[in-house]
Parts: C-alpha cells; sequence; structure tokens
DNA sequence: TAAAATATTTAGACAAATCTAAAAATTTGT
DNA sequence: ACAAATTTTTAGATTTGTCTAAATATTTTA
C-alpha cells in the first residue's frame, strides 16, 4: 500500500521533475536531462530512479530514460497541487510578489497533511490558477486547461487579460512587478511594430511600450468583444 | 557566521528539545532525558549534541550534559516561535481544532524563511500565545510571560478565562473539545467538593461538573473583580 | 559501418543521522 | 568505600542521498 508509505522531500522533488519534463503525453524522460533540470550529476538520478522505479512510482529500462507510473503520476499531481496552492496562498493572504513565491513554495509543498491542503484549497476559494498561471491540480489530479496565448500573438486592437508567465526567472518577474504588470490585468494592443515586434499596448488606463522579448513571455486570455 | 549556515531539521529539533527540557534557568540536560524525550536512543544524542557542540550551539562536556550556548537559545527560540505562529494559523484561520495543531506545526516550523513567518506574524495580528497558552516568542526572542493559574487552584467564586492547558495530550484536547471547552472562555468556580477536589463550574452560561484530573490540568488567567 | 562523440551506468567513496552492543565513567546503596 | 546499578560514551554498522571517476552502451558522423 504505497498511499501510507512516506516520501522523503527527494523522492517527491524527483517525482515532480519527471511529470514537468514528460510533457503532456507522458513521453520517456532522459537521465541527463532530469540531472540538468535538477542540477545534480546523472549518476545520481540513476540511482534514485532505480529506488523509485522499486517502489513502483516509474518505469525505468536501462539507457531507456524514466516514465511515471499512475501511481507516480498521482503523486507528482498532488505535490504540484501543493505547491501552487502555497503559491496563492504566499501572493494573496501574504503579499508576496510573484518572484518571490516559488522557492517559500519549494519548501512548503512537502508538508504531510490532507486536511491542511483542503483547508487551504477552502481558505483560498479554491482557486484553479496559481500566480504564474499555472493550473492547479484538483483533489482527484484533474488538471484545468486555460485557454491563453502569448500576449505576442495577439493581433492589433485585440484584448487578453493578463493570466500568466511563459519565463518565470526572477528577473522577468521583477521587471512586471516594476512596470506594474499584474495577473489579472487587461491588456489592448494598440498597435504592432512591424520592424522589431514591439508593441504599444494599453493596460489599466496607462499606455505601455514593451519589446517582443516581453509580448513573447506573457499569456493573456483573449476576451472576445 | 553561523548566522547563514543552514540547519537541518534534525539538528533543530534536538536545539527545541534541549530549550525545553533546561527549563528557565538553563540547567544542564542529561543524554537520556533527551533521548526519551526524543524517543531515540542515548548514543544518537551523544553524536548530535557533538555535532552542535563544534558548531558553537551547545556547551558540551562529556557525562556531564548539554546547555545551549546564546546562539543555541536565539535559534531555538526561533523554532518555537514559528511552531507556535504557525499554530495560531492553523487554529484560527484554518479551523484546526486543540489537538491537530502540534503535528502539523511540527513540520512548518522548519521552513526557512523569515519573510514567511514575518508576515503570518501580521496577519495574526501579532498574537502573544499559541492555541495552548503558551507564549510566541518575539523576533527578537523576548517571551511575555502570562500570568496563570491552574483552574484548580482557584478559590470558591473566583473566575478566570481559560488560557492554555498542562497537558496537551491528544486525548485531553479532544475531551475539551468534546466538552465545548475553549480558549478565551470564561469559567466561574461554583463550588469545590471537598472530598475529591471535583469543581461545579460556569463557563459560556453551561454548568458542568469537572474532576479534579480536569482541573488540575487547565490554566486560567484569574479575572479580578 | 566503424570511429568519435555523447549518454548512461557502475563502482567506490563520503556525510548525515541513526542503530546495537560493548566499554567506561559516574552515582547509589549499604 | 567499594560493589552494584545506572548513565553515558565509543566502536562499528546501516540507510539515504549524494559525489567522482571509470566503464559501458548508444547515437552520430564521416
Amino acid at each position: 500500500m504505497y498511499k501510507f508509505e512516506r516520501m522523503t522531500h527527494s523522492e517527491e522533488n524527483y517525482l515532480k521533475t519527471i511529470y514537468h519534463l514528460s510533457g503532456i503525453e507522458g513521453e520517456s524522460v532522459s537521465t541527463n536531462a532530469i540531472a540538468a533540470q535538477m542540477e545534480t550529476q546523472p549518476s545520481s538520478v540513476t540511482d534514485m530512479v532505480k529506488r523509485l522505479s522499486e517502489k513502483g512510482l516509474v518505469q525505468y529500462k536501462r539507457y531507456k530514460g524514466v516514465w511515471l507510473s499512475p501511481e507516480g503520476k498521482k503523486k507528482a499531481l498532488s505535490i504540484i497541487r501543493k505547491h501552487r496552492l502555497w503559491e496563492v496562498f504566499l501572493a494573496e493572504e501574504l503579499g508576496f510578489s510573484w518572484d518571490e513565491v516559488h522557492e517559500v513554495a519549494e519548501q512548503l509543498e512537502h508538508i504531510k497533511s490532507e486536511k491542511l491542503i483542503n483547508k487551504l484549497d477552502e481558505m483560498l476559494n479554491y482557486p484553479k490558477f496559481d500566480p504564474h498561471g499555472d493550473p492547479i491540480p484538483g483533489k482527484d489530479g484533474t488538471l484545468e486547461k486555460q485557454e491563453k496565448k502569448l500576449l505576442s500573438q495577439l493581433p492589433e486592437k485585440a484584448m487578453g487579460v493578463c493570466v500568466g508567465v511563459k519565463d518565470s526567472s526572477s528577473a522577468f518577474l521583477r521587471f512586471l512587478d516594476k512596470h506594474q504588470i499584474a495577473l489579472g490585468d487587461k491588456i489592448t494592443v494598440l498597435e504592432s511594430e512591424e520592424f522589431d515586434q514591439s508593441l504599444r499596448i494599453r493596460i489599466n488606463k496607462r499606455k505601455l511600450h514593451i519589446s517582443n522579448q516581453i509580448a513573447a513571455n506573457l499569456y493573456v486570455k483573449p476576451i472576445s468583444l
């Protein structure tokens, strides 16, 4: 009954990473890819992957990479659920900015208490997306998809609500904070400059000129008129 | 600069235990006492205590027990601060009952983020006591003392506000929940039975008869008329 | 398709935190 | 005060998670 087996923080981090790297289709993930993502050595990955495989959380074939088993996927989603709910808590209840939530949520996601996470979900009024616009898995592991496009893909005159970021680096998130671009803001594309793909936009009654590098990393939910 | 050294969960748990066992005066704590409290082997304690001593967090003399150094005490108080603030959060914000908060707070107390704990403190409106009535250390390690007596020590006719418990076992805390005795309730001693020291009390307009075993484990802050 | 480049695994080591069993120091009882 | 009981420490082993260096398998390229 793996249901009652306690997982270590490290095991949980591996499962999460494998989930993120295996994409929607759940493709096989290579040892090196995991090592690069987790900033560790490939040999350490091999070791851990063997242990996870013995516990039935992943499937592993020498030299062929790793897949999550159904139980592994369920576990990964539950960790991601916790991570993203804590991110919402930090941002909404404690006033953390976009770029500050991730590091603390990395710690909080390992707290073991079903009741805690469900009460937190309730307190936050069952949010569907985290502060980066990523969907929060439900108790049962279901994931809601959000209709979203990169701001750079909107045509002139189109409007959208800011729902997330593609690049979630501190640098980018701090840039957004500095220019008062936040989740939920309504953005209208006023003009697109053909030469460098920069955009003139209206955001919350202000006008702003942003480079393509910014527009190509901001997700919006298009608003139909 | 131990200030920047990351402590392990285990090291933090040892410091906390040593703090609790060394009393107000900061007396020496024996290896066996620590082992008993933490439900581990004396030899494991010896090992860990040597490590803590190398880091300057405790003073240790073979066969003579352990004392916290000023830095160790500071660290212990900061963990206790986090533990108790999380207990308040769980009880007040998420509706956990008295007997449920401790276990989860044991995990949450190890989360590393100055900002998190200070924002939490702010969110909770700087509480001075946790749900068991124990004082919450301030940022600087100061401890507020509460004027409290055991309910069993109140004379007839006296009144007090329930501020904490001496026995914080699940069994006792569940008993209190079941009989709707909660922190902040105003209690009046109606009659004390000499034979068995049981009490008839008024609590929130209800009358209740409680044994000495209960009264001797409930702290109240006496109310002067 | 064979050599070169790349990816992965194995072997052996290490640190943290724990354990058991045995040895040593201290305290207690008479 | 000295033998017995208790407490504490040491020695050696174990588990988890990591590492480096070397060996092996796979893929790429010419």
